[in-house]
DNA sequence: GAGTTTGAAACT
DNA sequence: CAGTTTCAAACTC
């Protein structure tokens, strides 16, 4: 049910043309104008909005394709952060698509209630790696410098620390 | 840089 | 809840 209204909000029903949205179709520029470019620069007045000092370390810039970075497929939307300097296309994970990126949020949230909790996040983290021996960058445990733990079900695993 | 492999996230 | 698909990153060549 929710996902429908999800669904329509993305669509944006739009059905009755008020003379107000008349004037906006009339008087903005052609879409074309804008081109993607606008969102790169949106990024980047993005950038200086948000915290002109906020990346001291260079939080891991992400290359999200598909998603628009409102998946938690995408390491600064899982983070909870805005994308900042990264290499994803068609980035929707900034503050001028907060209602799409709050949405999204919503849905997530709905299915896993802990999934932005920093402290779940960091306590459960269990793998399920079968190939790669929990050696490689593969494995979450491994690539935070963190033995696997019981709780993991990974396969020959080579990241147990002691035992 | 292109192509492959991998496992989490998403979906059914 | 289990099996499958999708995704972006790690990895290999």
């Amino acid at each position: 049910m929710e996902m429908r209204r999800t669904d329509a909000a993305n669509r944006g029903d739009l059905s009755p043309i008020s003379p107000f949205t008349q004037f906006c179709l009339t008087s903005l520029p052609p879409i074309g104008a804008f081109s993607i470019r606008a969102e790169s620069e949106a990024m980047d007045i993005e950038k200086e909005e948000v915290k002109p000092e906020a990346a001291p370390q260079a939080p891991t810039p992400c290359g999200c394709q598909k998603t628009h970075c409102l998946k938690l497929y995408c390491e600064c939307f899982a983070n909870g952060r805005y994308c900042v300097g990264c290499n994803c296309h068609n980035c929707h994970n900034l503050s001028s698509y907060e209602e799409i990126r709050t949405e999204s949020v919503r849905q997530i949230l709905e299915r896993n209630p802990a999934a932005f909790r920093q402290d779940a996040a960091t306590s459960h983290k269990a793998c399920h790696c079968k190939r790669s021996n929990c050696i490689k960058k593969y494995c979450e445990c491994y690539e935070d410098s963190r033995p696997c733990t019981p709780l993991c079900k990974c396969e020959g695993c080579q990241n147990m620390g002691n035992q």
